[in-house]
RNA sequence: GGCGGCGUAGCCAAGUGGUAAGGCAGAGGUCUGCAAAACCUUUAUUCGUCGGUUCGAUUCCGACCGCCGCCUCCA
């Protein structure tokens, strides 16, 4: 039974999609200004486990994500540059894209743009407008939070004891705003260089909340099952879409609100003026994998905020190194007819450990122990000729299995070696034929000054790129 | 001021009202011509501190200490 913790409950709630069978998920990534950094990937990979697992589990799946490209700071980056919205940001997107597939995330159903859905926004502002919800000032368009009563049903916000603390924050000169929580949903133009679009309040530009209400309602419906993204969301951005949605249709707009954590980097938050903020190409020049950086993403449940180090990344690297090796290990071993008990029972043990792992709100970390547990009684097996073909077989559609969440075990590709090395190789197996292990040792050694490592194993010799 | 999270071995961490998963690092061993890889054993009488509830708490409650987040278009 899968459970999600659902940030509107607060609570673990076993989770059943609206339509039978069918799950309609919208994820609002990230906004489109930098390269990606090491959270904005944690975010991105938690949601690719779940939209993985959701598969798993047989379940049809429409993920909509966004990638904002239409904010304050993009269009002032833009003016400055003299580029157009799409100019701009295009590089952006390629390289997040980029990013985003190296680390093993599949691309979501839909990537729809802001800029590429005005019409629908001024539609729900309009929608807003006309059931009270929303007024126009200046040429802009503002929501009334008075109106909708449900406010902070999900932030759980306290305007009351909120104000006394931190009114000095808000600016309630700022607009013409009936109410200083009000937010707005369209934004009159103010020079006229600056990008804009014609609608029926005016020329302006979309407020940054309205597009996901606009896009994710267009693409799922007015009732959808889960809406993922950054604890940073939840208020005001996740609040607001709410207001607006269940403002414009009078109907629950989502299920399920999946939230995950922030990481920390040694311990603390991670920030450019700390200097801890990394890429992932960062960390790719300094000799990671990709494999490793995302084992280490997913190797603490989403919902904890986890304390990302180098070290850490280290550690992850030797794992994946560890698992990759036991995939190509178990698909090269030659296995005798037949099928071993203890095997079979293993197997069955570790996939209903991994999946109720999974299933109690995508705990990841139990999910890897489950699969490391597997991992040594294989191992076991492999070294004392224990694996039979059926087991063989069985097992490695197991770790296939487990891989589709996971992606971190790779493909034991089988690369062709040159002619040169392959016979390197050869000539080491005849020394050592005739126990001439100094010359043997010299070979071993002159390969793995090219970055060849060898095993000697009781299938014969197996051979790798040394890893770092 | 309001709301929320966290504190478990050297490090990263899971977890539960009944006595501590997993990974990395360390130590010893098996295997190996030597390695590598793998495997075995070992590494927290203890889960921030102090109280309370309980037959029993790391797990529930209270207080305190420490760290972090949101309330600022930062994932």
């Amino acid at each position: 039974m899968l459970r999600f913790h659902n940030t509107l409950s607060g609570r673990l709630e076993e989770f059943r999609p609206l339509r039978d069978g069918e799950v309609r998920m919208y994820f609002c990534g990230p906004t489109v200004w930098e390269l990606a950094h090491i959270g904005n990937l944690r975010s991105n990979v938690f949601v690719d486990v779940l939209r993985r697992y959701l598969k798993f589990k047989g379940y049809q799946l429409t993920h909509v994500m966004n990638i904002t490209d239409v904010d304050d700071r993009i269009i002032s980056q833009a003016l400055s540059k003299g580029l157009s919205i799409d100019d701009y940001t295009a590089p952006f997107i390629e390289a997040f894209w980029q990013d985003f597939e190296a680390v093993g995330c599949e691309r979501p159903e839909i990537a729809p743009r802001a800029t590429r859905h005005i019409a629908e926004m001024e539609e729900i502002t309009r929608r807003l407008v006309e059931r009270g919800h929303a007024y126009a000032s200046d040429g802009s368009v503002y929501y009334r939070i008075s109106s909708f009563p449900d406010y902070g049903k999900l932030s759980k916000i306290n305007f009351a004891g909120n104000i006394a603390g931190a009114s000095e924050r808000v600016d309630t000169d700022k607009y013409d705003k009936e109410d200083a929580r009000d937010f707005v949903l369209w934004k009159a133009q103010k020079t006229a260089d600056e990008p804009a679009w014609d609608t029926s309040f005016g020329r302006g530009r979309p407020g940054w909340h309205v597009e996901c209400s606009a896009m994710s309602m267009k693409y799922l419906g007015e009732t959808f099952d889960i809406h993922c993204g950054g604890v940073d969301l939840i208020f005001p951005h996740h609040e607001n879409e709410i207001a607006q949605s269940e403002g414009a249709t009078g109907k629950e707009f989502v299920k399920y609100w999946l939230h995950g954590e922030h990481l920390k980097i040694d311990s603390e938050t991670m920030s450019k003026s700390k200097g801890n903020y990394y890429t992932l190409r960062d960390l790719l020049k300094m000799g990671f994998t990709t494999a490793a950086v995302r084992y280490a993403l997913l190797s603490v449940p989403y919902r904890k905020q986890i304390n990302f180090t180098i070290d850490g990344l280290r550690g992850a690297e030797k794992t994946v190194a560890g698992l990759q090796d036991f995939h190509a290990r178990l698909s090269e071993t030659r296995a005798e007819p037949g099928a071993n008990p203890e095997m079979r029972a293993a197997a069955a043990r570790a996939l209903e450990e991994f999946e109720s792992g999974l299933d109690d709100d995508l705990n990841t970390s139990v999910a890897l122990a489950a699969v490391h547990n597997l991992t040594r009684e294989v191992n076991t097996a492999l070294a004392c000729a224990g694996l039979r073909a059926d087991d063989k077989r069985d097992l490695l559609a197991l770790v296939a299995r487990f891989d589709s969440v996971l992606g971190v075990f790779g493909r034991p590709a089988r690369e062709m070696l040159d002619s040169e090395i392959q016979s390197l190789i050869d000539d080491r197996q005849e020394a050592r034929r005739r126990r001439d292990f100094s010359r043997a040792d010299e070979i071993r050694d002159q390969l793995a000054s090219r970055g060849i490592v060898l095993e000697d194993t009781r299938d014969g010799v197996r051979w790798k790129r040394r890893s770092s």
